[in-house]
DNA sequence: GACGATGTTGGCAC
DNA sequence: GGTGCCAACATCGT
């Protein structure tokens, strides 16, 4: 489920963790590693302070004292929690001088990564669509010959960290179908969109994401921005606007929901 | 029990 | 640079 907001949400809730010192450094699962084998990875962080922990997009970027940095990728349902014991799904334990961090993440979609320098998969990410200016994103939309805009939307290398709710949220709030031509989306739609992605953002951030099944911040947490759903998985129901029933279809491979008479191809 | 769907990314073929 | 399809995996609902 993690998303720009839940990773925000998430980001703010381990920041207590920063000026803590890693004593030590268990990882259970090689599978969520990237370049580099269990041992390799914890002699590689144990001894070092973090320093700071920043999001870009859905990446936590955990720097640490004298170089290098933490990365890690929730994926889809991978958890960060503060203290607690480990269980089943538990593939890194991190001790503190003071506290534990553990990774939890069933479908190990996530990954923890330690890297040198700093890291490719963040530096080739497209720009924060909270700090994005309306005309930026105008151009970057008119870039697009025929990508349709919700295909666009979820990657990563044009906006990083919206996914696949945010990215329904925020066409609904616009008034756009799912399935339009990214580049024909000019003028006053370019700018009603962009300011529906922050406006959608920002608010999910402020109620501290949205729990689809069981996501929580790293003190346990739920969202509550899922109450605020107008049309994600919400096929059926009636839209929230004009009564319509919301219709689910598949763009890109990816389930989108939309309103068939508030969103017209 | 089978089947399909689930918030993600990445690799492949075209 | 696009798209479509499949892959990884566990869990839950029909």
């Amino acid at each position: 489920m993690p998303e720009l907001p839940e990773v925000e949400t998430v980001a703010r809730s381990i920041a207590p963790l920063i000026g803590r010192k890693i004593l030590s450094a268990e990882f259970r699962c090689p599978r969520v590693l990237r370049g580099s084998d269990p041992d390799t990875m914890a002699a590689g962080i144990e001894g070092r302070k973090i320093a700071a922990i920043c999001r870009y997009g859905k990446f936590l970027l955990v720097s640490l004292g004298g170089g290098g940095y933490l990365v890690i990728h929730l994926g889809m349902t991978g958890r960060l929690l503060l203290g607690g014991s480990p269980g089943k799904h538990t593939h890194a334990i991190l001790t503190l001088d003071r506290g534990l961090l553990l990774y939890d993440d069933p479908r190990q979609f996530g990954c923890f990564q330690y890297s040198a320098e700093f890291p490719e998969r963040v530096a080739r990410l497209g720009p924060e669509p909270l700090e994005i200016s309306a005309e930026e994103f105008a151009a970057g939309l008119s870039r697009r010959r025929s990508t349709r805009i919700k295909a666009l939307l979820l990657n990563q290398r044009f906006l990083r960290g919206m996914g696949n709710i945010y990215a329904d949220e925020a066409l609904f709030r616009a008034g756009i179908h799912p399935l339009a031509i990214a580049s024909r989306i000019r003028g006053d739609r370019a700018r009603r969109l962009h300011q529906a992605i922050g406006a959608v953002l920002r608010e999910a951030i402020e109620a501290g994401g949205s729990s689809i099944s069981d996501y929580v911040d790293a003190e346990g947490r739920k969202g509550f921005f899922q109450l605020s759903h107008r049309v994600y998985q919400r096929t059926g129901q009636p839209c929230l606007n004009c009564g319509t029933p919301i219709r689910r279809i598949l763009v890109a491979q990816r389930s989108s929901h939309f309103c068939p008479k508030c969103q017209k191809r």
